[in-house]
DNA sequence: TGCAGATAATACGCTAACGAAATATCCGGT
DNA sequence: ACCGGATATTTCGTTAGCGTATTATCTGCA
């Protein structure tokens, strides 16, 4: 319990003001946060070298995922992405600026576009999902096998229950 | 390993384009970020009862646990809130536009201003964080005693360990 | 066949963050 | 005592998301 975790010293703070609460999951939840703080900028480090943001990676990523011909809907992407309609069509905006992406009519629904990859784009995710891999094996690197291994379950247990009831 | 879940449908797509990959970190940060996604609303919904978004608690809260006189200065705030100076003077200014704080001159330091709850301030944030404290313990229900703690413990491990050499 | 409601992409206005610059003030070394 | 660099807040311009409205198209049912 060093004394130097940020978490710790909010939860002390919170002790002495309001004995009264249950504290403990704030400061897991608190650690989590953190840790989220922490792992976001690295990554976003070893993507910027590729010149993607998260976003960006987060499109080409989906597209890469779906195999050959890495060609999807502006909406399918917005699904998956957990992204409004209205957002997709900015961050596809930026990316076929960057000439990673390009858009075409969809031959069998006159309202929908196709959304497909440039070789640009093919070999920026691609390379950007290799380094991006490990750098996330790094990121969990102080953890032992055990650890992580456990930390994978119980992070699949909270998702799954709240997947459930909502 | 229901197939429901859709961070192992993520890696088994991976897996298929990219066999190369070691694909184990991804899944775990992968359900730290679900993990985030589903907690966020649910703790968005518990302040938003108080009137308060995520941003305005994080305020109050902050300025709560530095106990009487609940005063402090921007540049505190927006440091132990990891928010731009920028961002928090337009934090500040939601904040007394809804009378929850109060800025005036700091009489030791001309170049800086002293904020201060209000009454209906310190009422807020006494009651948003007892709905908040309960809220998240109902979100790490679904885990044993056990595996909160364990979980709590890689978490410590994990930040500390990043914490150190960045 | 034709129409009502659903669906896809985009445009628009709003919000809230950031970085940089501006302004005012403080402080340490000479 | 003074001056140069550091510090605190705010303003400004930019960015990227959201929700809503708009336009075009599709689909199912009478």
């Amino acid at each position: 319990m060093s004394a130097a975790d940020p978490v710790d010293e909010l939860i002390t703070q919170w002790r002495r003001e309001r004995p009264d609460l249950e504290l403990g999951a704030m400061a897991t939840i608190g650690r989590l946060g953190r840790l989220q703080a922490i792992i976001r900028p690295a990554i976003e480090a070893v993507l910027l070298r590729h010149g993607l943001s998260v976003a960006e990676f987060d499109v080409l990523a989906a597209l890469r995922r779906s195999g050959e011909p890495y060609v999807l809907r502006p909406i399918d992407l917005s699904r998956s992405l957990m992204l409004s309609p209205a957002g997709m069509t900015g961050r596809l905006d930026r990316l076929e600026a960057a000439g990673h992406i390009a858009r075409r009519l969809d031959p069998d629904d006159r309202r929908s576009m196709l959304v497909e990859m440039t070789d640009s784009g093919i070999a920026t995710i691609d390379a950007a999902v290799t380094d991006h891999t490990v750098n996330e094996e790094r990121l969990l690197a102080p953890l032992t096998a055990n650890e992580r291994a456990a930390l994978d379950r119980t992070l699949r247990k909270l998702t799954a229950a709240h997947a459930i009831h909502g």
